[in-house]
DNA sequence: TTACTTATTTATAATTTATTTACATTCAAA
DNA sequence: TTTGAATGTAAATAAATTATAAATAAGTAA
């Protein structure tokens, strides 16, 4: 279960983004401050929000102070519509997206997982993982089942290499479409019936 | 993966640097002074960022005490917007490039990569590479297939190049631009298209 | 300059992949 | 069993990607 840290002085907008995020399978951490969320940065927290605007220490701040303890941890910035984002002073204290408010909750969870969907293929470069008699490379893109290469479509590649990164876990389509595909398209679930149907045929399994 | 000294006396300007390379997938050292990079430039460094402006030895005298020591290793300077760079002692100590602060993530590893490239291709001077029953000369920029000599173009041999450096690897458009291209020269990506087609009916890759 | 090579863009055709749809089958609860 | 929902599968369609040729631009040497 990843782990995101909601940095906000305004407790409305923390809880409905505790809420949404939760009912999405987070797990949640508050804070109140700038102070507060340096405190509550941990090692094992895989994205951090941060609201722009703060009494004390702004986003900006944090921000920079996070990163300058060598952490690298996703930081999205959240910013008010009406306000100019500095967004080169975003990057430049190593920030990597933001989001306007007010924001639809499906737009938050989609520009959640695409950041988190990069940061996992990013580590996951160059790994080499079995399952059985099947290998998957995911720099080469080639899956190899008892030696036999099978070149796989995209989407068919991510699909069994989302599996394959997390055996034997069941997951609903709906969690798959919001994991495996890009934000803002929208494709019936059933469609991944049919990606699985065919990867299924392809690695043989019956049955 | 490639090594990267930072040599930098203010944390905040490490922190970006490191953030930004991390992500980029290089290995980061860093060091807060003179003294400290002369003790941390090891024999298999690929890269040093140094500060011009330090307390004690600046970056010129760094400079000078690496080269001194007979090492080789790609130096870029780092400098004030405001300040006057000296480039002709810069280059005089040894240096490679510099960049002026403040600077855009973007360009930062355009530059990086730039002398990167510049650099292997450098030390693969002279080195046959082979794949299959082609090979390449990267010093005399002849292709052999099967002992018949192809003259290709400088482009269309450099992506060959690239290509037969890592075989089977699969990259997008975008990482190919980035890493065979110069920095700050702008092509549609569909470019690499036409080249790779060239070079496949040159080699003769037919289905 | 001119002639020539190389690099890039553009347009279009061909191919592959992704998605939808329709229908058959299975499964689980009443 | 019967029924309704979920799943499997083939075929149809849509969308995306790639291959290729031909046009233009840029670079190079005589």
């Amino acid at each position: 279960m990843k782990n995101i840290l909601i940095v906000d002085d305004e407790p409305d907008i923390r809880e409905i983004l505790r809420y949404n995020l939760e009912k999405e399978g987070f797990n949640i951490t508050e804070a109140v401050n700038g102070d507060d969320a340096l405190d509550k940065v941990s090692k094992d927290l895989d994205l951090a929000i941060l609201d722009i605007m703060m009494p004390g220490n702004d986003g900006y701040e944090v921000c920079r102070k996070i990163r300058e303890q060598g952490n690298t941890v996703p930081i999205v910035f959240l910013t008010a519509m009406d306000r100019e984002f500095d967004e080169v002073r975003g990057l430049e204290v190593g920030g990597d997206d933001y989001i306007r408010k007010p924001f639809s909750p499906r737009m938050l969870i989609a520009r959640i997982n695409a950041i988190l969907r990069r940061v996992d293929q990013i580590n996951s470069k160059g790994s080499r993982i079995t399952f059985g008699d099947l290998e998957i490379n995911t720099l080469t893109y080639i899956a190899k089942l008892d030696d036999n290469e099978l070149h796989l479509p995209r989407k068919e590649f991510e699909l069994l290499a989302f599996f394959m990164n997390q055996p034997n876990m069941i997951f609903s389509r709906e969690e798959l479409l919001s994991k495996i595909w890009e934000e803002d398209v929208f494709v019936v679930d059933r469609t991944i019936d049919v990606h699985i149907n065919r990867i299924r045929s392809k690695l043989g399994i019956y049955k």
